[in-house]
DNA sequence: CGACAATTGTTATGACATATAACAATCTGC
DNA sequence: GCAGATTGTTATATGTCATAACAATTGTCG
């Protein structure tokens, strides 16, 4: 407990210059830098899509509608990691801007199939070039090479516990 | 409308196979995969963590305490980019935990300088070992190379809207 | 010195994101 | 046809991030 003995000094030292700082272990702490940076390329996000009142969920999953028109709500949601009581409060805002609907499927009156509407296709074609924006920020932030190269261990680590479910 | 067209057979065609999924442009949005990555490393983290009752956020402000002893609290918030209206709850967890003091720095009366407890150093280098585990199931899940690589793409991201402060 | 501005910690509050539990309607399998 | 699973939904709790306002204190400057 070397802390202790010369805790009282210490404090001192570190009290005269606080401009320094030392971000000790924590800077080869993976999560933590993934979190900063996930904030960061968030804020840009946000301040990308201002005029649009547009949030990141909202955009992916307009995205996953486009890509994949009719599928039913769960697996839109599950698709984006959302979990589904979470995704209902979500559909319904889309589909009150009357951006999204909430198509039945035959055979199935429980579920539900999510389509974009004629003004939600239009929208999110807008919304692609915004993105479009957004990223050529992040890219010219941290290069083309480091860019590209990202996805990769970013999607590994986003499997991470797949295997326990 | 060129969607109503052609609307109600790719809906149904989407329906039959509901399992595939394509994430379209998506699998090309930094944030959305720096944000899953983030969530699934943070999943990890808690597991890890569990029986210590430590959330990333606390990890994070005992190691800089720890490297940085005697800081100013409003310092230490700023530089793990929490708000200090924000940090001022968690000081007063830490606190009620016993790992953290706020000790009165001569001169100011309206400052706090943040220091570990006896207790608190002691917990804070038992976490260090705990988080080298979660740290080589994320090496595990990536690859060394992959994962050194990654620490300064995410630090320039992180730093993404400095200028404008 | 004394008025005024800036700093620091604090409280209160709101918007979001995430998680679980419980429920009704519906479907599936036997 | 019945028991159990699926699907969407509501309600609720917690955690994170942001802003505004305030009191105490400190710094500035005439």
């Amino acid at each position: 407990m070397g802390v202790t003995a010369s805790g009282r000094t210490r404090v001192l030292e570190a009290v005269r210059d606080a401009a320094r700082f030392d971000a000790g272990p924590l800077d080869r702490r993976l999560g933590y830098w993934l979190r900063r940076a996930q904030l960061a390329v968030f804020r840009d996000f946000f301040a990308t899509f201002e005029s649009y009142d547009i949030r990141p969920a909202q955009y992916s999953i307009l995205t996953v509608i486009e890509s994949n028109p009719g599928l039913k709500q769960g697996v839109v949601g599950e698709a984006l990691g959302i979990k589904r009581a979470n995704f209902v409060a979500m559909i319904d805002e889309l589909q009150g801007r009357g951006l999204v609907r909430r198509a039945p499927i035959p055979g199935d009156r429980r579920s539900h199939a999510l389509v974009l509407t004629a003004e939600g296709a239009r929208l999110t074609a807008e919304l692609h070039a915004v993105s479009d924006r957004h990223e050529g920020k992040l890219i010219a932030a941290i290069g083309e090479t480091a860019y590209r190269d990202l996805f990769a261990p970013l999607n590994a680590l986003a499997r991470l516990g797949e295997g326990e479910r």
